[in-house]
DNA sequence: TTGTACGCGTTATCAC
DNA sequence: GTGATAACGCGTACAA
């Protein structure tokens, strides 16, 4: 036993390695962590049964400090707790998995001040991606936001928008206009004529692109908008705007659209608890196709989107060295029409 | 214009803004990250200019190989789109982000050997501490596991387990017995007599902890427990299990348990599938009080337990240099009836 | 108080 | 193929 390993605190690096293989520190790195391999086998395996045997892992931090650039990619979320963005997260974390990175995950809250704060923080963990999420597109911050972002991508990181994106930079997402519209269009061909949406405040590109849709597609088919409310989009949202709305009295047979799924349960949720039913006296639908819509009895009809398909899809787009976003196949949505809208003929 | 600065390609480093401002490395790092703040008021601000102008951002993999421990902490857990994950990783976000920590995510997929692939992969992040949700405590797979700990411990890292854990290692979370414990006898206290439990497979102890306390609870009320179920713990989990109950014949009046929301929640979703109402016909209790339990109609009856400040407290565990288990205020636990388990009297 | 110089663990560019 | 050695960007004794 030669006892020159095992230092006593903390890990075994590089250089504990090559000495116990008897190998050079090029060497050693090469093998374990190197792209080009041309180590002779003997060596290889010297080099490997060190590291077995003295637990090496290699430090990521100094890997990242010489190469410039680190394993991770950063997901900028609004709410960590939405559900929505469980799926979502699930897709991106498996990409990561499959391409050896980590994920790190920061939440903006809704604020867009700290949003920027988060990306410039962020700038300094000189990810190899960003991932952006249901961000503004207006508002004074979102010129500030613009250009952290850009100092972002000068410095070789590769940003991602979701949910749509302007076309000079990586985009993915889905048309949530279409979507919406086709909604709409099928509840005007099911029979209902009266309807309220609920959604964000204006400028949350998202909410606005499905409002649009969806009273599109249902006046021509022969519906009309009677109020559009505009607010938060949580579940709690949904909840107080239809409290609000019931107040001032929900004629029987109207259909309430929420923008997301999220706030559409929540103005369920208000519904029954106000002593109406959901199905039969006012009818609700949503959009994203979270797992609980199914669950809350009825179910709840929306537009199922492939979140987590979308987070993959985001993450090979920022792996990806040539991506194009014409070659991508659209992600595709579906109207799935469930008990909290039935047919009113 | 000296035209020293701004590097064309790549960040601006700690060199440059000391250039920039006309002073040494040292004097920079004194300002920008240093700890212990001796700097002449009139170089302080020299510095600092030059890094607002510069755009300079710390970059975190050199300080961290240089400081040897980095400013992330890793949060472990089995499902990312599992909404009582998402309540506990708000409570770690919120503290990380007190702290000046930025935190990454792995999930497991409730895979053993992924598990312990994952603690050493992590390891060579050189995390400042580990958090741990919901793993297995017992199988073939558990001694590497703890092998894997041991040697992030360390190397420096804090581990902390969630759940309840073993006292020699830090370990936050509440009395999984004692809460279900008191629904068990809550609900043998408004009538109920007849109880099957649905839970994850033996050894997963959040699940066994919640199962001994409901039957404990329950029984001692007077009720007993025809049967546990013992599978997953997902949603679509109870969703099975109760068609499989259902095709054996499940009688009125009985009352399921699921040990968690989220399986309770599929067990409600199938009895309404299959034309029973909740509620009336059957009850159906669960535990973790996530949102959506609120929303499914009628309520569902729980345990209410406070995810978010668990994941609070384990961040505060890992950060904390002192930490003393007993000094902390046991997290309340309480029981929440709502309409799936109406009074049967 | 400020600056110099060395170390952190790896990678990458050279010669050999 | 393999091995010295110079970066990488930063923290921090140590000296000034």
């Amino acid at each position: 036993m030669s006892e020159t390993h095992a230092p006593a605190r903390g890990a075994a690096t590089l250089h504990d390695v090559a000495r116990e293989a008897g190998v050079s520190l090029a060497t050693a790195s090469r093998v374990l962590n190197g792209s080009t391999r041309k180590v002779a086998e003997s060596y290889r395996e010297r080099v490997e049964a060190a590291a077995e045997t003295l637990g090496y892992t290699a430090n990521l931090s100094a890997q990242a400090t010489a190469r410039g650039s680190s394993a991770v990619i950063a997901l900028l979320v609004a709410d960590i707790a939405d559900p929505s963005f469980g799926q979502l997260a699930a897709g991106v974390v498996r990409g990561a998995d499959e391409a050896g990175l980590t994920v790190t995950v920061a939440v903006t809250a809704r604020d867009p001040q700290r949003e920027v704060r988060i990306v410039r923080a962020l700038r300094g963990q000189r990810p190899r991606g960003l991932i952006l999420a249901a961000s503004r597109t207006d508002g004074p911050e979102a010129a500030r936001l613009e250009a952290e972002l850009e100092a972002f991508a000068g410095m070789g990181g590769q940003v991602v928008l979701l949910d749509r994106g302007d076309p000079a930079r990586r985009s993915v997402g889905f048309d949530n206009t279409v979507g919406a519209e086709a909604l709409g269009a099928e509840l005007a061909g099911i029979g209902y004529r009266d309807a309220v949406i609920v959604g964000a405040a204006e400028g949350v590109r998202t909410s606005d692109d499905r409002i649009d849709g969806f009273t599109e597609g249902f006046t021509r088919g022969g519906g009309s908008i009677r109020e559009v409310r505009r607010g938060g989009v949580s579940r709690d949202s949904g909840y107080e705007a239809t409290r609000q709305l019931l107040s001032e009295g929900l004629p029987s047979g109207t259909l309430v659209f929420g923008v997301n799924d999220l706030l559409a349960i929540g103005v369920a949720s208000a519904l029954r608890d106000a002593g109406r039913t959901v199905g039969a006296d006012i009818a609700v639908a949503g959009f994203d196709d979270i797992p609980n819509g199914r669950d809350i009895g009825p179910g709840l009809t929306t537009v199922r989107a492939p979140l987590d398909e979308l987070g993959y899809r985001a993450l090979r787009a920022v792996v990806e060295k040539e991506w194009d976003a014409a070659a991508e196949t659209p992600l595709p949505l579906e109207v799935i029409v469930r008990g909290s809208t039935p047919p009113r003929t």
